[in-house]
DNA sequence: AAATAAAGTTTACAACTTGTTTACAACTTG
DNA sequence: CAAGTTGTAAACAAGTTGTAAACTTTATTT
């Protein structure tokens, strides 16, 4: 599980920023200002840096010149006004930017394309006889392939991400499905009958009754 | 004890609010309009702000205007379902909103969720060998999930948050069972039964003769 | 563009879970 | 000990989830 720093002022967006990034499956920390960044970063050492780079008293611009000789990616927000920042931000050595306001599917994208780029620690994961590869795409069970199609490998993933965790019906479906169903559907209990078949997680994959799912792994 | 300002001007719906959050254990203040607001802040300085954001007047933007740069989080109300007000709310400096109708619970989860965010309380709970995320909705003994019905994690929960107080069995029933019962029934005591022996707290849950129940935690 | 195949969704009903009641045993209290 | 209260097991109804199959949509092939 990839770790993620948010470096941003506005606890309204930084938090936003950060549910989605959980949901994703990222082990998120928050930073409201340079100082407290600096103090995180002591003992977290993140993956990614998710920059606001219009903090106060140019923080941002300094934590960034900090950053650009370390190994750690950056990705920087900045507010639409500032348009010249992005380029002076690229120029010192920021891996991406992304303008606010913004999808969270967008950020998501950039923040997979800039941890391929640099060769993220593993696109393989393993549970149990279960061997899944990000980057092929491709889900194998005691060394063969199972064949998903997109929503059950898409409600695989979220169940994987967010493990131990019970998942609402909505949340399921807002997440893989996109969209906030109005009224009822038993879609999401089919596709998750489906992936049990497939998978053998008949066990694996517990009902909470009332409520939605949890895949439920040791470890 | 955390302070919350109830700032709603429907009366009926401010004392269900206000009802719910002190058998939750917090110290409620209602105000009825913004003015009345201001005054009661003077003397209350609440730990979180319940906001109806459809006063008269505009009122409620106004406030939330006054509080974004106040250290106090705030939480708000509002009828409208309309994904554009959310985000108005959450960019002027909202921490979270809710939408009425609302349950509840998921009023509680939410001032939970804020005040944890805000530092004061933490996410997860521990009980003698018993570990409760309110997040994940997962309560684990020694380590392994326990499987708790709805009602019986709703029981669990109001009797952690009333910790060492006896609980009549109206008190238990309107708060879990959301209503006033008419009558005899045993189903409090069965569903104490049940959490007894899931948590194995056959001791801990004593029973009050003819009045209800305590939990007696030590700490 | 039509035919075919695959994926996704809805429907209908079977099977199961939960919450509640009932009945009776065991306990508490005066 | 007697009356009332609580513990416990079992039965039940209501509602939820599992499952197969029909149906609709989307993608692929010809």
């Amino acid at each position: 599980m990839e770790k993620i720093i948010i470096i941003e002022d506005d606890p309204a967006i930084s938090d936003l920023i950060k549910l989605n990034l959980e949901l994703a499956g990222y082990d998120c920390r928050q930073a409201y200002s340079g100082q407290e960044a600096q103090c995180i970063l002591t003992d977290f050492s993140p993956d990614l840096v998710l920059l606001d780079i219009s903090l106060p008293d140019m923080e941002g611009y300094e934590l960034l010149d900090r950053f650009k000789n370390s190994e750690v990616p950056v990705i920087f927000l900045t507010a639409r006004s500032a348009l010249i920042d992005k380029v002076k931000g690229l120029k010192m050595g920021a891996d991406d930017y992304i303008v606010k306001p913004f999808e969270a599917m967008e950020l998501l994208a950039r923040i997979e394309a800039v941890l391929r780029r640099y060769g993220r620690k593993s696109d393989r994961m393993d549970f149990g006889g279960l061997e899944i590869d990000l980057e092929e795409r491709t889900v194998k069970r005691d060394g063969f392939i199972v064949d998903l199609t997109l929503k059950e490998y898409e409600l695989l993933l979220l169940l994987i991400h967010n493990r131990n965790k019970a998942l609402s019906r909505e949340k399921i479906l807002e997440h893989v499905w996109d969209y906030e169903y109005i009224g009822e559907t038993r879609t999401v209990d089919i596709h998750i009958q489906k992936i049990r078949k497939k998978l053998g997680w008949e066990d694996r994959i517990k009902t909470v009754y009332k409520f939605g799912y949890r895949l439920e792994v040791l470890s």
